[in-house]
Order: structure tokens, then C-alpha cells, then sequence
DNA sequence: AGGGCTCCATACGGCAGAGTATGGAAAAGC
DNA sequence: GCTTTTCCATACTCTGCCGTATGGAGCCCT
């Protein structure tokens, strides 16, 4: 085991290679993770990779894998951390500017919603983030097939938010337009205390 | 010439590339649309392909230059046919359901709107839609900014959509679960009469 | 009937990425 | 100090697609 993990330029470790991954996959998307391309990407070859990976699709297995973790370690820290459903919620909105990378990868593999790997994936996600929205919604005194429907309604303003910031069709985030928009949305879509 | 277009085994057009190409779209993505496979699909070889067409860039271009087309049309039929803004707004969602093919093709360019070719005709036709949402909006009462916003909610909302159908994460289509969701987006997004 | 045009088949060269094989250097263990 | 294990480089093979070259079958025209 060498020391210090990722000091100068010790020797590489699988989980290297799945950060790695994770980073091509916001960048270019899922396609483009390939061995060749992210071994030069890292300065190797890859007789290193599969010395620690099978396959590329491991590779892939084990990087989302470790991406859907740190997501539900977010929700939930999330979900602790405030007591007001309704502040829960805007929240979740906020939360897109903060957490650049795991959305770019999130936004990436909805991309890739057609992917075997990352299908079922993607539905436990959403169904996890889901379910966290409508249990607010329901603390805001909606009955039960009402907030299940503003919960995916939510969440599709979510995902569209994404699919339009991945063409550019959005204000800079963190800019006075981005704002009113996020307001607008708040005020539409989540009732008054 | 040949006569009746294409009744049995005539020969090939470029028209009839483009069409498969767009089949190939809805049926697997943007990067599945390669001229050998899509030879063997038609039951041909690629010596006929590059007679028709210079590249598989141009083939691409030209498919999506006529789902465009196409496209337009259909918004502007659906403009024209109804004078009241909120039936415009309802009919813009319910058409969904029917148009099938536009909307895999259109949900699967979305998947794909890093392309090159895909990014600058999916801001085309965002912008065209958004701009008419907004304009209906407007005719329903609202001022400028709140109309143009709520527009792109609105949108956002159909990009969710699609997403999370192409994620069957949505009831079926056409079922009463999918009514009752349709009638929830419309009470929530569109102001009444 | 013969020449020309249209459309397609076949065969080729080239490239890029997935895996495999094998050897070598450097650290770890004894 | 010598072996063993760890990690990586190099050099293959194989597969799939792009684009080109070339020829050939069928029709169109005169």
C-alpha cells in the first residue's frame, strides 16, 4: 500500500482510474469513456488498466457505482439537515449551482439513459430523489397521489433544467436572470407556508 | 423515375436513407445512425449509400434538416388551430401522444445535443417552441418576463417528460394514471380562464 | 442494337478501440 | 540479497466502421 494516496506520482490505484472515468463522463459523456483514450488521458497505457479492471465495463460498474453512493450520501445529508419541508425543496433547487461535478455527471448519464449499465441506475436515482420530494410535499399537506404528481412534476422541471443548460438555452447560473428564474419556479411550483 | 415510390423493390432514393436514418434515431440514438449497419437493416450494401450521399455527415445532415422541416409544421398547425391560448397550452402537452416517432426522435436528439450536427438545430427548435408557449402565455394575461419564464418552466416540464419516459419512469401513456398526472400539470402550469 | 446513365455489389485500405500475452522494473517480504 | 508480488510498457490480434475503387447489371434514349 503506498502512503500517502494521491501525492506526486506514486502508482495508481483502481479507484484513480474510476475517478477518472467519472470525469470523462461529465466532460464528453458515457460513450467516450474508453481505455485507450483515458490511459493517455492519464499519462499511461493500458497494460495498467487491466491490471485493475477486467474489463471496460467494469470499469464503468465500479465508477457509477461509487457515483450513486456519494448521490445518496448528498440526499440524505440534505434531508437531515433542514427541518422545513418547504425549505427542503428550495434547497434541492439550490443545490444545482453547488455540486458542479456530480451533476455534470448526472446530466451526462441521462444522456446515456439508453445504456444498460446506467439505466437502472438512473431509475433508482430518480426514484430515490423522488421520494424525497413527494415526503415534503406531503409535510406541506398535500394528500398522497397529489404530492407523488408534484413530485414528478418537480422533478421534470429538475431534469429540464438540465437538458436546457446542457444546450445552453439557460442563464449563467448564479446570474441575476438565473435568479428570477429560480424564483419563478419556487414560487410556481411549491404552496406558501 | 420510377413510378409508384416505394412499393416492393424499386430502387433506392436518397428520401428513403433519411427516413431510416430517423427510424435508427428513435430507435437507438444519434450515434447508432453508421452506413454499414443501417445497409444491412434495408437489405443493401454501403455501394449504394455512397452513391446517394457524400458522407454519413451529410446523411445525418439532411435527415434532421427534414425532421426539422417537419416539425415546424407541426407547431405551426398546432398554432393555428385553436384560438384560445390554454387550449393551445393543453393541446402543446397532449401531443405528446400522439406523434410518436417526432417525439423519440426528438427525445433521443436531446439525448444527444453534444453533437455537433444535433446542438444548433435543438436550439432552433427550443427556442421556436419556447417562443410560442410564451407568446400564449402572454395572451393569457402575463407580462413579458413572468410569460417568458414561465415558458421555459413550461418546456422544462415537457424535457422532464420525455426524460423520464425514456426512463420508464412515467405511467404509460394513454392510461389514467398519465391522465391524472397530465390533468396535475395543467391545474399547476396554467393559470385558468 | 449499341452507348450511356443509374444504382448497387464486391473488394480493398485505413483507423480506432477492446482484449491478450509477455516481459521488465521496482517495491515488498523473508 | 534474493525471491515474489505489484504495477506498467510493448507488441501483438481481432472486430467494426468509414470511405474508395471498380465493375457490372439494368434501364433510357435515339
Amino acid at each position: 500500500m503506498p502512503e500517502a494516496a494521491s501525492n506526486k506520482r506514486t502508482t495508481l490505484s483502481a479507484a484513480d482510474w474510476e475517478q477518472e472515468a467519472l470525469r470523462v463522463i461529465a466532460e464528453q459523456g458515457v460513450a467516450a469513456v474508453a481505455v485507450e483514450p483515458l490511459a493517455r488521458r492519464m499519462g499511461i497505457t493500458k497494460g495498467s488498466f487491466y491490471w485493475h479492471f477486467s474489463s471496460r465495463e467494469s470499469l464503468l460498474e465500479q465508477a457509477l457505482l461509487g457515483w450513486e453512493e456519494h448521490d445518496a450520501r448528498n440526499l440524505n445529508a440534505s434531508l437531515g439537515e433542514l427541518d422545513c419541508p418547504r425549505d427542503r425543496l428550495i434547497s434541492f433547487f439550490r443545490r444545482v449551482s453547488r455540486e458542479g461535478l456530480t451533476h455534470e455527471v448526472y446530466s451526462a448519464l441521462c444522456a446515456a439513459a439508453d445504456h444498460p449499465q446506467v439505466k437502472p441506475l438512473l431509475d433508482r436515482v430518480a426514484a430515490r430523489r423522488m421520494q424525497h420530494i413527494a415526503q415534503a410535499f406531503t409535510e406541506l399537506g398535500m394528500d398522497e397521489t397529489t404530492a407523488e404528481h408534484r413530485a414528478r412534476l418537480t422533478y421534470s422541471v429538475y431534469l429540464g433544467f438540465l437538458q436546457l443548460q446542457r444546450q445552453s438555452q439557460v442563464p449563467a447560473l448564479s446570474s441575476q436572470q438565473f435568479e428570477a428564474y429560480l424564483d419563478h419556479v419556487i414560487e410556481t411550483l411549491i404552496p406558501e407556508a
